[in-house]
DNA sequence: CGGAATTTTGACCAGTTGGAAAAATGTTAG
DNA sequence: CTAACATTTTTCCAACTGGTCAAAATTCCG
């Protein structure tokens, strides 16, 4: 299993009830916090990897900072010195995911080749889905509830990254690289039938039954994903 | 607006404190329950209703007997008369669910030929997560928790009825009307494109925009993955 | 109508939840 | 070493949670 994962983004509000110096400072924008102790950065990550245990399965609502604080292996009242509300711990997973999530698609390179491209842009989340796949998860989460914690960002920074690639796309069409076809629905396939595999990991486990439900099943996938993007169902003469 | 969908499956159990007479039939297997009041199968279906709003956003945990009862229009205990704990809601919500579920792919028949039948089970996907997105956010929400209240029904019913499937599939495959592929994944794909669209809706309609994002969208991605799923994306000569 | 059964309400409860306060215990720079 | 700071623990709280119970209100049916 892979490390933790969603690192640390953000400058980091400093803990709650630090020294008067620093409590003023609070209140005054310009002057820059205290640096994260060892300690504190140490704990903080811990403190995310536990997050993102329970709010990956439990959504935001149904996680506890009880819980949260038993996988972190520490005190609810200590949790609550590093990160003061539970908002908090959920808002810097979301930040720090959100980088985490975008990056693949913005390695596609225009100057590149259609199919070379589109076919590392599947391997890539393929390979999210099964290294992260409780990241994934956090943000399907997110989604189902509507996205009430990120929609701004959805809305501006992926919607504009997703406009500039659709852009992309229909120049390969033009160029005749590529079948004419809706680069944003293309988008959305490529996402849904990649984290597919994380969200719905019980399930795609369950149905391939204990012979074909391994680690095997990415490869499988990834196969059966280049083929479809490739040449879609319709036979054609081997060779 | 579709009507509330989920239907009232399973033989339901009674009311809590009926008379004696029932009470003891309780514990008697072989006295079959009273009919259910007229009364009776309205507010259960008002309380499903609420019930399929409230957890297909917050899931099982993260929703709240109170929220369903406010959303249903009545008072917790009112609603508690008529189902004795939240689980009972949960779980009859989920038993009409799959049944809801495995219909689509049920229909598609071994007989018929492949494109047209995979088009129209893609369609009948589509519209299900156009006109039923509650439901599919209530799988989804289960999926991303493991399964933990359906897991059995997933692998027994569900794998059956997709082993069953893939069969047909393959047979397809040696008659050489369609591309020789993995069925297990196929058919994954076909769920994971279409439930996007209910599952990730907020994203979907955010990165369209608000001109693209409207009703609309649904015919673009049955557009969009008819060809996906006859040619892929390579380009082919017009004709 | 009138009594029996059903439905609804209001008061209540024990356990959980997010969080505050402060005391107790480290840790570290001078 | 010790004062200043950082961390942890203990105690506590009000709001919320799932759920109970008896009494009141309503509906049903002969």
């Amino acid at each position: 299993m892979p490390p933790t994962k969603v690192k640390s983004a953000e400058p980091t509000a400093a803990p709650k009830r630090q020294h008067k110096a620093d409590a003023k400072a609070a209140t005054h924008p310009h002057v820059k916090p205290r640096p994260l102790t060892r300690i504190q950065r140490e704990k903080q990550d811990v403190i995310l990897e536990a997050a993102l245990e329970v709010f990956s399965v439990h959504g935001f609502r149904g996680a506890t900072i009880d819980q949260i604080a038993e996988v972190a292996g520490m005190s609810k009242p200590n949790l609550l010195y590093y990160f003061p509300r539970k908002e908090e711990i959920h808002r810097r997973l979301m930040a720090a995911l959100l980088e985490t999530w975008l990056a693949p698609l913005q390695e596609m390179d225009a100057d590149g080749d259609p199919f070379p491209e589109i076919r590392s842009y599947i391997r890539r989340k393929l390979e999210m889905a099964r290294d992260f796949p409780r990241e994934s998860r956090l943000f399907a989460n997110e989604m189902l509830q509507g996205a009430p914690r990120i929609i701004e960002m959805i809305e501006v920074d992926l919607k504009n990254l997703v406009d500039e690639k659709a852009k992309v796309m229909l120049g390969w069409m033009d160029e005749g690289k590529l079948a004419r076809t809706d680069p944003y629905h293309l988008i959305f396939s490529i996402w849904a039938t990649t984290q597919h595999y994380a969200d719905f990991d019980v399930q795609v486990r369950a149905v391939l039954g204990p012979d074909r439900g391994g680690e095997g099943r990415f490869e499988d996938a990834a196969r059966y994903l280049e083929q479809l993007f490739l040449h879609g169902l319709t036979p054609r003469p081997k060779g």
